[in-house]
DNA sequence: AAGACGGGGGT
DNA sequence: ACCCCAGTCTT
C-alpha cells in the first residue's frame, strides 16, 4: 500500500475529534489555522470556540475593533496574528464583498497567510490540490524518508515542500493534508514516537537506521537575550497610569505600564532619566517593589519587576503624553501581556487593591 | 539568510 | 535547560 493510502487508512481510525473539522466554511478554517500556528491544539482550541462564537463570520470580524479581537487574543501570544487577522477580516469585508479567495495565490496575497495556511485553507476549504507543511510535516517525512537537510534552510523547505506535493494525494488533499498533520502529531511524536504501532514502521528510514532521534534536523538555534524591565505602578485616587505599547517591540498593541528598561541587572532604574523626570516634577510616595518576575519567553528571558506609587497629583501633559488614565474596572477590558496578568494576580497589589 | 515574535507543555 | 508547537513577516 503506498503512503498516501496507508495514512488514509490510520487517520480513519485515530483522528480527533476537533471543532474546525465540522466545517467546510473558509472563515472558521482561516480562523483555527491562524490561531494554531504555532501553537499546540490543546492551547488553541478555546480561543477558537470563543472567536467562532463572538463573530460567526468575516463581516462581524471586520466590524469589531482592533482593541476588542486583542483582548480576546489576549494569552495566546504572537499578536500579530490577531492584528492581521482583523486588517485581513476588513480587507475580505470590504473589497472582495465578504467571500474568500478561492485560489492558493489569492490566499497567500492576505496578510497573516502563507504557504502552510493558505495550503490548508485551500485544501480544506475548497479542494485545492496543494500540500501543507507545517511542523508535523516536516518531522514525518524526515524520518519516513531520511532527508536530513535541515528544515529552517532554503533548501530544505524546498525539498520538503517538493517531497510533499508528490505524496500528496490529488483526489482528495484535504483528508490527505489532515492524515498527515495528524500523524505527525498523535504518531509521530518529537520525543517519543509511537513506533511500535506505526503503520509505516517497516520503511521508515529514520526507523531503520536508529536516526529516529536526530531526524528532522534543524540548522540554528534562536539565542535568548536578558532583558530588565522596572514598571511603575502609579495610582492617583481612583485611577492607574497604562501605556500602549507600539511598534518595533514585544507585545505591540497591548497595554502595560510605564517602564524604564535598564541594560544589566545592576543599573539602578532610579539613577535614570526618566526617573528624574518623573520623580522631578511630582511628589513621589513608593509604596512597594515587587519581587522580580522571570518570565520566559521563546527568544527572551524578562526579568520584571514593579514599583507601586502612591501619587498625590497628576503628570503634566509633558511627560504623561502617551499614558492613559484609566480605573481598575477600564483596566480589565484592556489587553495585556501574560505578565501584566501574572502582576495583577499578586495578592495586594496597589491595581486591585489601593485604596490606602 | 537570519531574526523577531508569546506562551505553554513535555522530557 | 532545551525542544517543540497546524508559521509569518521583516530586514
Amino acid at each position: 500500500m503506498d503512503f498516501s493510502s496507508e495514512l488514509h487508512r490510520w487517520y480513519h481510525q485515530n483522528r480527533r475529534d476537533l471543532p474546525w473539522r465540522h466545517t467546510r466554511d473558509p472563515y472558521l478554517i482561516w480562523l483555527s489555522e491562524v490561531i494554531l500556528q504555532q501553537t499546540r491544539v490543546e492551547q488553541g482550541r478555546s480561543y477558537y470556540e470563543r472567536f467562532a462564537q463572538t463573530w460567526p463570520d468575516v463581516t462581524a470580524l471586520a466590524s469589531a475593533s482592533e482593541e476588542q479581537v486583542l483582548k480576546l487574543w489576549q494569552g495566546l501570544g504572537y499578536y500579530s496574528r490577531a492584528r492581521n487577522l482583523h486588517k485581513t477580516a476588513q480587507l475580505i469585508a470590504t473589497q472582495h464583498g465578504g467571500k474568500f479567495p478561492q485560489t492558493y495565490h489569492g490566499l497567500l496575497a492576505l496578510k497573516g497567510i502563507g504557504e502552510y495556511t493558505a495550503a490548508a485553507i485551500g485544501s480544506f476549504a475548497f479542494d485545492i490540490a496543494e500540500p501543507v507543511v507545517d511542523g508535523n510535516v516536516y518531522r514525518v517525512l524526515a524520518r519516513v524518508f531520511g532527508v536530513d537537510t535541515p528544515i529552517d534552510s532554503t533548501a530544505g523547505k524546498k525539498e520538503f515542500r517538493q517531497l510533499a506535493a508528490e505524496l500528496l494525494n490529488r483526489r482528495d488533499p484535504a483528508t490527505h493534508n489532515q492524515a498527515i498533520m495528524e500523524f505527525g502529531a498523535v504518531q509521530c511524536l518529537p520525543r517519543n514516537p509511537q513506533c511500535p504501532t506505526c503503520p509505516l514502521a517497516q520503511e521508515c528510514v529514520a526507523r531503520t537506521t536508529g536516526r529516529i532521534a536526530e531526524l528532522p534536523v534543524k540548522a540554528r538555534k534562536t539565542k535568548v537575550a536578558d532583558r530588565w524591565l522596572h514598571y511603575f505602578v502609579f495610582r492617583i485616587h481612583e485611577h492607574i497610569y497604562v501605556k500602549r505599547r507600539g511598534e518595533g517591540d514585544i507585545w505591540q498593541g497591548l497595554y502595560d505600564f510605564p517602564l524604564i528598561e535598564t541594560e544589566t541587572a545592576e543599573t539602578d532604574p532610579f539613577h535614570t532619566e526618566s526617573w528624574e523626570k518623573w520623580s522631578g516634577s511630582s511628589k513621589i510616595k513608593l509604596l512597594n517593589t515587587t519581587d522580580e518576575f522571570l518570565h520566559i519567553l521563546s527568544h527572551r528571558r524578562l526579568h520584571a519587576r514593579f514599583y507601586e506609587v502612591e501619587l498625590r497629583q497628576q503628570f503634566s501633559q509633558a511627560i504623561s503624553k502617551d499614558w492613559l488614565k484609566v480605573t481598575p474596572l477600564q483596566f480589565k477590558k484592556l489587553a495585556v501581556p501574560v505578565l501584566i496578568t501574572r502582576y495583577l494576580k499578586t495578592p495586594g497589589n496597589i491595581v486591585n487593591n489601593g485604596n490606602h
